[in-house]
DNA sequence: GCTTGACATGCAACCGGTTGCATGAAAACG
DNA sequence: CGTTTTCATGCAACCGGTTGCATGTCAAGC
């Protein structure tokens, strides 16, 4: 069914069509009205690629993580979807795999038939990221790159906080338990951990790098406890889970004998004790990030944006007074 | 950069530079060597919408699911990705919200622009999924509409195998917690444990429908202790895992004072008790609905498939004999 | 040596919309 | 009542590819 036959069945020209779809202002209300029953009655629907072809608008927008089964993502996908949903675009959704020869292949793809990008936690170097940032309207997410409008989440700024809270309640002692070297995340929150330490006169234990699980965090255990820390902040809320489950095996009472702190809070408060952790916000960078996105789409004016958003601790169950510890010493 | 300016640089018309690309065989070596050349050079790529407006392809795919975040859909959205891929098609993701309208909203917009489509447990009504699948190629997952190819993940079998593994350790009066009546997988689930209990002489209380979730989950504690039930099966693990949280913050103990089966298995060992439940197989779904519409899409034959992945129990923690029960009384 | 065929390439229509400009009729104006 | 303005609609070019058919060339066949 195409916009000839439409035209034909009322008996006017394919461009009052047309107009009675896109711009029904320059049409009587009478023939706009004619026009609609028609396709209505037809099952006329525009052709998306012929629009495209003469508007140069596709009314889509590309999303391209590095993991969707992580659950940090899910949360942003969704809010970005939710946002472009309110202005009629489609969104496409890519999974680099954490790699970053599949993510240029996807973006590749996608950007002739989208109209801006939303980019998270990419693997691409800066220059491939700013070559696909001149051709199409583009944005970061937790990714700084200077010149490209990002919205970054500073899970250290909540880190800081943990340790403060640790250091108020009695701790001297804390571990940190690290994710991946590579991870621009775990840089961040480790650094989080020492600065905060060192400028409350804490000791800090640091645990080598590894790929965060949940057995990760079983493994974690006993670094903790021979090193003496009562106190232990990981890398993200799946090491911390494992972690509370290797505690409750060996009969070590959470946060009674150890305090617990997790990051990104995925988990909610779905874990026993429930799990004092960072917030991550994921949700609403993406949400930023979309609008952001469209907004320079509209305006076609790219400001040099750097939004950050600060995280902050959310205190459930896993964290009590250091004094506690001592009555089993 | 279009066709025509490559064209004009090499010399030659339009339809070969097309041809170079399209169908390379019809000229010759050489000639395909030099427009190549000259394309790479002056950074050509074909234009997406020309290309799809006259060849009527696309090169894309569209699933929707009800919600993203529900970590049932990741890994089945992460191997529709991967499958899709492997066939050089771009995906649209849609979460309806489980909202119909929302479905039919996205399903339109998708419709134009991919050659098929993957539903993922539709909120839909079988008319209105004929009517789409009457249109373009379409693959429901985890809904059973005859007549249009299928993938079905039956978790009636697993539930059935919790049921009689609740009835052998003793459980006489068993509760089942509702997910969302238009649910495809909440009719199976719940005819499940009707049935399985029928057989093995059990009692059954049901609750009202609702939309999964861990406050679900504590709401539906009451029912379960109020109608005097000894274990409960839960429409999924969200919900079990709500269920959990309450048992403990009322004094009731899990296993011991009551049986817990969740369904899905997407929590893995991490809560507390480890939850027993249901194996899901979403990943699996996921990639055989994409193989069979591919498979459509390029044979343009419908064949009446009905594809059914049975589900396993898998028993951890929160299950024990109904024995114990009876040491509270 | 002339015909036939194979093969490489060009021509032009087509996919289905959008849009600047032209046209014609009715309304407003003097 | 004639002229100008306004407004609704038509015309035709254009977006950038694809593709059936026509054309021209060169080699093989008789």
């Amino acid at each position: 069914m195409t916009i000839d036959q439409v035209a034909a069945a009322v008996g006017v020209n394919r461009s009052s069509v047309s107009r009675a779809f896109s711009r029904p202002e320059m049409l009587s209300p009478e023939t706009v009205a004619r026009i609609r029953e028609a396709a209505e009655k037809l099952g006329y629907t525009p052709n998306h690629s012929a629009r495209a072809l003469s508007t140069g608008r596709h009314g889509n927008l590309a999303l391209v993580v590095p993991d969707v089964a992580n659950p940090f993502f899910p949360p942003m996908i969704r809010s970005v979807q939710n946002e472009a949903d309110h202005q009629d675009y489609c969104v496409f959704l890519g999974n680099s795999d954490e790699d970053p020869r599949q993510e240029e292949k996807l973006l590749g793809r996608f950007s002739g038939q989208v109209e801006g990008i939303v980019l998270a936690s990419p693997r691409l170097s800066d220059e491939r990221i700013r070559a696909f940032a001149e051709v199409k309207p583009l944005v970061l997410i937790n990714r700084d790159v200077a010149g490209i409008p990002r919205v970054l989440i500073d899970s250290g700024s909540g880190v800081a906080e943990a340790v403060a809270y640790l250091a108020q309640q009695g701790h001297r002692r804390i571990a940190y338990v690290s994710g991946p070297s590579s991870s621009w995340s775990n840089k961040q929150r480790r650094a989080a951990v020492k600065k905060t330490a060192a400028e409350l006169d804490l000791d800090v234990i640091t645990m080598a790098a590894q790929v965060p699980s949940y057995e990760a965090g079983q493994r974690a255990v006993s670094f903790v406890l021979e090193g003496g820390a009562t106190a232990a902040v990981a890398f993200d809320d799946l090491t911390a889970q494992g972690m509370l489950a290797e505690f409750r095996e060996r009969g070590v009472r959470v946060p009674r004998d150890v305090a617990v702190v997790g990051c990104d809070d995925v988990v909610g408060a779905t874990t026993y004790p429930a799990l004092t952790t960072v917030s991550n916000r994921a949700g609403e960078a993406g949400q930023i990030a979309t609008r952001l996105l469209l907004d320079i789409m509209t305006t076609r004016a790219v400001h040099d944006v750097r939004y950050v958003l600060e995280t902050h601790l959310v205190v459930r169950e896993t964290t009590a007074p250091a004094a506690a510890n001592r009555r089993q010493g």
